[in-house]
DNA sequence: GCCAAAATCACCCGAAAGTATGAATAGGAT
DNA sequence: ATCCTATTCATACTTTCGGGTGATTTTGGC
């Protein structure tokens, strides 16, 4: 069916394609003009769009990088449970030394002063004085008191 | 003085000065020729200059400030975790009563006996029989221990 | 009504916690 | 060098806690 259409047309196609390939050769060789007419203009052009690339390369290399600087506040719930980080500010502002801390988080898991006394190869008594600075420096009046404290203020886990 | 010298060697001066504004014309021309010659060179550079510049330009303008965001963290201390759900289940297991329980949860915000039996309306006796039970039923042997086997089992928040 | 569990209270005792005071030593800041 | 703080320890005393025993009353289920 096929080649039976082509050999009846034959002519017509062959006389349609060399039009079609004319007018491409045409076209071609407008746009080759077109592109030597216009060489100067088309060469500045990629000149300039080279150069603007560079501009903006070499602004984006060499310039200081603008810093703007944003204050957020950001408020933080403290949960007694959960990840825990150590609250070194609130640590600072109440004024606990290192040894203090430290009983405080014997003292939270629930140890007495004897076993904490062990713990830190210290007497009873030193342990008895840490844990009543410890107060009074937490303005509680108990251990129990100091744990809850503690923990509110993420001192301890 | 002057005025002698100058006429006396009127012919060697006008001379010279020819000669100097034909170099100087002859320096001129070269200069000229030189710019006709490499005009397009010229051009291509002033291009290429103006259009860094405009790179440069464009890329100032458009180029997102980097922006720094400092993070002030503003503490807010919550005191009880919202979604505590009661294991009652646990309470059951233990063999916890109602008054027991409730026994806990003071000890656990800190409270002495004393200050249970007022907040109950009972005597401090009756806190220590509840409490005693409390930990047997709970096999620990302070309050200390009663509050954090209480948190870790859901038994208070 | 009866029984068991829960809740209440009392007394005593030893252990632990907490208070008060004093003091020695070490390390850091002025 | 001097002062201050942290750390250590001691002694004495008071209060609180925890355990043991016993008892009474209330409550809820059978």
């Amino acid at each position: 069916m096929t080649s039976g259409f082509f050999s009846k047309h034959r002519p017509t196609i062959l006389y349609g394609i060399s039009l079609a390939l004319l007018l491409f050769l045409l076209k071609w060789l407008e746009l080759r003009f077109l592109i030597i007419n216009h060489v100067i203009e088309i060469y500045v052009g990629a000149i300039a769009v080279i150069f603007t690339g560079l501009g903006i390369w070499l602004a984006m290399k060499l310039m200081k990088p603008k810093v703007e600087t944003v204050i957020v506040e950001k408020e933080v719930h403290v949960f007694s449970d959960g990840s825990f980080t150590f609250n070194a500010q609130e640590a600072h502002i109440l004024g606990l030394s290192k040894r203090e801390l430290e009983v405080l988080q014997l003292i939270a898991e629930g140890m007495s002063n004897q076993e904490i006394a062990t713990r830190l190869f210290v007497s009873l008594n030193t342990i008895k004085t840490h844990s009543s600075r410890l107060f009074e420096k937490m303005e509680v009046k108990s251990r129990m008191q100091a744990m809850e404290k503690g923990k509110r203020l993420g001192l301890i886990p």
